[in-house]
DNA sequence: AAGTATCT
DNA sequence: TACC
């Protein structure tokens, strides 16, 4: 295990999923206060809402976003906006502290240069769940999806290219952050039903930040 | 479709 | 696998 400490406030270390994905385990830990105070403000913009799916269905996660773009599900398929439909109004501006977090965490999987103009906000609550899915409504698969975990534990799924590739299970704990990127930028994942928990920073709640570059 | 129903 |  690769043990990393700059200025002995942080420590975290790094395990590798599978070529161009990697787990940085605590990686968030020591900013996570000040980001779920940042993520009360954005939600507050922008309220987290279940989107509805093509197919009729509802989505079990609430989302939400910030930065240039929100990704929105409707009735009529999946896309990026620039205006968010529940309020009619832009995104909220991706704070810095997400957008340096983001960069940082990129930076430290092998990513250098990231800037991400999305940071897409999932809070799942009890039972909640994301099925297999690949990320690919983004402009550029150059860039690497970062996905930061707070509150309570979840257990993430992450498959190869095709959605029939066999997943392996990573339980996430708050302050977890994954990486995903290059020949892994397309692969499946999804989150498995959360179970219920406490966590004395959002209760019931998991939160989800995932950022990516969208054009 | 990031879900769900329906099939083999 | 199909869904428009």
């Amino acid at each position: 295990m690769d043990l990393f400490s700059t200025d002995g406030t942080e420590s975290w270390w790094q395990e590798p999923i599978c070529p161009g994905a990697v787990v940085l385990r605590q990686f968030a830990t020591a900013a996570t206060t000040d980001i779920l105070t940042t993520l009360d403000g954005l939600i507050a913009d922008a309220p987290l809402r279940q989107m509805q799916t093509p197919g009729g269905g509802k989505m079990s996660a609430a989302l939400s976003a910030c930065g240039d773009y929100g990704w929105v599900s409707d009735r009529r398929g999946y896309r990026y906006a620039a205006i968010d439909p529940l309020t009619q109004q832009a995104w909220p501006e991706m704070p810095d502290l997400l957008s340096t977090l983001a960069a940082r965490a990129a930076a430290a999987a092998g990513y250098p240069h990231y800037s991400p103009d999305v940071c897409l906000i999932n809070c799942y609550e009890t039972g909640a769940k994301m099925g297999l899915h690949q990320d690919k409504d983004e402009l550029d698969f150059s860039a690497p999806i970062v996905s930061v975990s707070l509150g309570v534990p979840a257990n993430f799924q992450f498959g190869g290219a095709k959605r029939t590739d066999k997943p392996v299970k990573i339980p996430l704990q708050h302050g977890d952050v994954v990486v995903w990127g290059g020949p892994a930028r397309l692969n499946f994942h999804g989150v498995l039903t959360v179970r219920k928990a406490l966590h004395p920073l959002t209760g019931s709640r998991r939160f989800n930040l995932t950022f990516r570059k969208t054009h």
